[in-house]
DNA sequence: ACTCCGTAGACTGTATCCAATAGCCAGTCG
DNA sequence: CGACTGGCTATTGGATACAGTCTACGGAGT
């Protein structure tokens, strides 16, 4: 073996672009979340196809996975639409991703070592630098970090994707509010690590759960904030 | 509106196929769970494509889905492979499905009226029924019809989809040891109507969360029974 | 005997082409 | 004047053809 002696993280990995399909997804996921393409609108194949400057082939197969994971409609023989949500959709997302997270907060209670820790302290610092300024984008992207991270901890990889799932919509609920939530947002997370590193599990459900019912209050009374 | 007198059930619908995609995607999954296709098989689109008698096209999309699904790994070209469960994605999968289900038995114990709870009266009873037969493939369609059944109790529409995923799934785990448990799980069914009958939360909850970690148990003592 | 290189085969991934379907608008008949 | 019917258009859905890439096998050289 000659690769023996080699470093980790010395051999580039020889940048892969991916399957095209999946970088049509991400691209379309990215339009989509930042509102670019807004819901209700109707999104044509070989326009999207165009504008991308790849073949249809591709656009329709990340259509079809995007419709699989609830962010466009799509009407046969007629066309992809985006995903329009009602109050409805979004307090049951709201509610499922309490459930996950806090089994999540529960594991990552009962496996976090020290390394753990220290690496939610870190993206936990990160978040509040980023409340401190303006990007209420970085804030969201903070949020999602640190909240994977703990999944992560979790060990459980079925757990872990579909809390995947899961977060990426709340994600997008998630941000108009994301202003007004800012630090308190972060205190809690504070919480939350010190019952993680004390190996507490109840106490990390207990945080975790308000946590996110917090989210989703802030969420219902958003137009009134 | 000349339409306007007729009966509702008497027009066949004119049995719409329904988009081809998801028909070879159905058509493939019971391939993998009625072991035609066994674990680690290397599956071949232009074989597939033949053996189904449509295109490769189709075949591609269903493959996608599968993937995403967990049912099959994609290894970037060269070939979709049925994927080999392990141990530990077995329990991180019965797992996770004990928090969906008690979830949903919570909910349904919340919104359950006198019908619903008919419903699965009746359903308990075919799945008795089955029991006593000889087919162990009814005794697993009549015990995920009856979780289903709850599930629907629940109204979460999000809850029902994430469940959906994973209890198809289980079941694909859960058919070796559906023999062993048997009787006992109808019991343990019983059980949960009871407490969903008396709107008791709690019992519910912990009513379900035992019936599925005897199912967990039981899977892990599989070899050995 | 072992390793390295070259070649051949097969499969995936992408682009183009044709057919089928739903929606819409105009025209026509009652 | 209203409602139905016909055709038209736009878009998806499925099939086919083509190119790129990985793997595996076999032979030659050390």
């Amino acid at each position: 073996m000659l690769s023996a002696g080699l470093p980790e993280g010395t051999m580039p990995k020889l940048e892969r672009p991916g399957p095209l399909r999946e970088r049509v997804y991400e691209a379309l996921l990215e339009l989509i979340t930042t509102r670019a393409l807004r819901p209700g609108q109707h999104l044509v194949e070989s326009e999207l196809a165009q504008h991308l400057g790849v073949s249809r082939q591709p656009v329709r197969e990340a259509l079809q996975r995007l419709n699989t994971d609830g962010w466009v409609d799509l009407r046969p023989a007629q066309g992809a639409f985006v995903h329009e949500p009602t109050e409805d959709e979004a307090d049951q997302l709201l509610t499922v991703r309490t459930l996950l997270e806090a089994e999540a907060a529960r594991l990552a209670a009962v496996n976090a070592d020290a390394a753990g820790v220290a690496e939610l302290e870190d993206l936990c610092g990160r978040g509040e630098a980023a409340v401190g300024g303006e990007e209420v984008e970085k804030v969201v992207e903070a949020n999602a970090a640190f909240h994977a991270r703990v999944m992560a901890l979790a060990g459980n990889a079925v757990l872990a994707e579909l809390a995947r799932q899961v977060d990426r919509r709340v994600r997008w609920y998630y941000t108009p509010v994301a202003r007004q939530r800012g630090a308190q947002s972060w205190i809690e997370h504070r919480e939350l690590i010190a019952a993680i590193a004390g190996k507490d599990e109840q106490r990390a459900v207990e945080v975790m759960r308000e946590h996110t019912e917090h989210t989703r209050r802030s969420y219902h009374e958003r137009e009134r904030g």
